[in-house]
DNA sequence: GATGGACTTGAACGATCGTTCAAGCTAAAA
DNA sequence: TTTTAGCTTGAACGATCGTTCAAGTCCATC
């Protein structure tokens, strides 16, 4: 637990982050792990307890590094510019190392079988706090005269939610950015309507 | 090979799709294979190969009868409208046996680690597939008037497909079929413009 | 320099993984 | 009834899985 530990504990969360994110919980072995965090078994079970501890860590820290992002679109644009900036930014760039177009969430509920219900719940905790934080963005809109205010928030929540797993997952798929931004694009020209 | 064995092939077939779409490609052991088509370690590799082997065997099956639903749909209704029933029924229907709400090609593809990259490419193959019908569907549509004939849709069917991938995977997060089928009307609105 | 406590190490554990193969079974052919 | 060919069986293999723990290392304190 001790920050003064000879690995720090946010770098190693970070790398695990990574490595689960890129190949998903059980493709993912703790020898993989262990060369990764370049810490021995001794040590990474000390400190998390188990592999599942471990990747409630990552789960934790994906999420609060994607709340953070889109907080900080927020503060360059107005509310529904800063969400097209953040699809954009999750969709299309990679200027960082992000090992998967894909959302680590929507990954680790589409993975894991029922044994693993405690994840799958975290998992879904997660994404309904992402869909919540869309939703007050848009009353947030609508507040600015962004968005109509005849709209039904928590509904174009949900469809935003929806349409940024399909853009994820799609740009999976297909390599050609182009029409992914293409595809961002009819998104939010929909929702204006 | 034969189909006279005590096994029918297509029915083992058939089994383990429907196992390998529940739990994904790694997380279904040899064991469970085993156990729900009732066959010895010995008889399985014999018939098909290798797990891989089979896997192949099962998204082939898969997108078969996807494709069947499809079609059945056309046969039924206006090219548009098979679409929308397409869409329904993959998303919410659940009068058969469906194991998840999840694409299994989708699936598939979000849970393999790059170490399975030939498994990875016949998935994305197989979607590339489900996309041209979707487009040649559209295309018929535009012919029969109702589809805007001015509409690109090649480019609507990259946003046909992404939004089903995005409407399946929400809808294993989202027990609430009456929220599900609003997102589908709201597609369907949304390409009408 | 000796002591004590915290952290790290890596060999080893039992379980389970995908896979193999010699032996057994079954039913048609001779 | 005997032979034969093909399918099925399940014990067993080596590899790898997540996990444990006794021993070692490190460093602040006395």
């Amino acid at each position: 637990m001790a920050n003064t530990a000879k690995h720090n504990r946010d770098e190693v969360i970070q790398k695990a982050t990574m490595l689960f994110w890129e190949k998903g919980f059980h493709s993912t072995s703790m020898r993989d792990l262990q060369d990764r965090i370049d810490m021995r078994p001794g040590s990474i079970y000390a400190a998390f307890g188990s592999k599942e501890g471990l990747f409630k860590e990552a789960l934790k820290f994906y999420v609060e590094n994607s709340f953070e992002k889109l907080e900080g679109c927020t503060k360059e644009y107005s509310p529904l510019r800063a969400l097209k900036q953040f699809f954009v930014s999750v969709v299309i760039c990679n200027d960082e190392q992000r090992p998967t177009e894909v959302c680590m969430l929507v990954k680790t509920l589409t993975e894991l079988p029922p044994e693993n219900a405690e994840l799958i719940e975290e998992a879904k905790g997660y994404l309904k706090g992402m869909e919540d934080l869309f939703a007050s963005l848009l009353t947030q809109a609508q507040e600015e005269g962004e968005l109509d205010s005849s709209k039904d928030t928590r509904r174009l929540a949900r469809y935003l939610q929806m349409q940024l797993m399909g853009l994820r997952t799609y740009a999976r798929t297909n390599a050609d950015k182009e029409s992914v931004k293409q595809l961002i694009d009819d998104v939010f020209e929909s929702i204006r309507f």
